[in-house]
DNA sequence: CGACTATATTCATGTTGACGGATATACTGG
DNA sequence: CCAGTATATCCGTCAACATGAATATAGTCG
């Protein structure tokens, strides 16, 4: 991945939120919609725009679409998810989705292999 | 200034060349064109942009319009540039930018407070 | 002041991107 | 197979951007 088409990923705010997410592991549409609060369109193209470029991968698991970041990280894109994680501690928006993902995922646990689920969506 | 703005200012390959140059030191415009071999006015046209968004400085001296980073980089943008330098290294555009960086500095000096003048550009 | 150099701005145009609304597809459970 | 949920794609529209050509501005030197 080059380094420029890092940064016309990062450049967007929603996106920019989800990559941002993704540092902290796997995550499926529906809770990017429940954290983000953006309508569901908006938030696939965004997901639509990250995996023509490669920034993510996904794996479906039922009707749920789990996204994740690529299993192998190029260097540049390393960096610049670290150095990504580390602004973002400064910033409050940033915070705050952290915060709801952690409501979010105390619905859901996964055990093995299998998702446990405890909440109304995945 | 805003994380998203600094992702905004570094998604243009032009304007990523001319950042990671003004990594180096202040440098003037006919030098990035110079350096670039883009015509000038693309090169105006970026830093302009770069100027509207705060991401660098500028002083005039005589004709010549000297473009430097802030003098006080935001922690975030800090970071960014440093990711950038060290992604940069590896990647052989940006390191020809640094060579012809060098030839072109050749040409001119500071001494002092003045521009010692060795080349036809500035 | 006038010629010249360095740089900026304006303009027209093509392209990409962002977005909402509507619709399609994919999988699941009955 | 059908209904329902999750997700993706298509479409139209609007704004932002990238770019080259032409022109304007600012400073210098004679």
């Amino acid at each position: 991945m080059e380094l420029i088409q890092i940064y016309q990923c990062f450049c967007d705010a929603t996106r920019l939120r989800i990559i941002h997410l993704l540092t902290q592991g796997p995550l499926c549409v529906c809770h990017f919609q429940d954290i983000l609060e953006v309508p569901q369109t908006k938030v696939s193209q965004h997901l639509a725009y990250l995996r023509k470029r490669e920034m993510v991968e996904t794996t479906r698991r039922g009707t749920w679409m789990i996204y994740s970041l690529p299993s192998k990280l190029s260097p540049e894109l390393e960096s610049n998810l670290k150095c990504l994680q580390d602004c973002a501690q400064t910033d409050k928006r940033f915070r705050d989705d952290l915060k709801k993902l952690g409501k979010v995922k105390q619905g859901t646990e996964w055990i093995g292999e299998t998702l446990s689920q405890k909440s109304t969506c995945c």
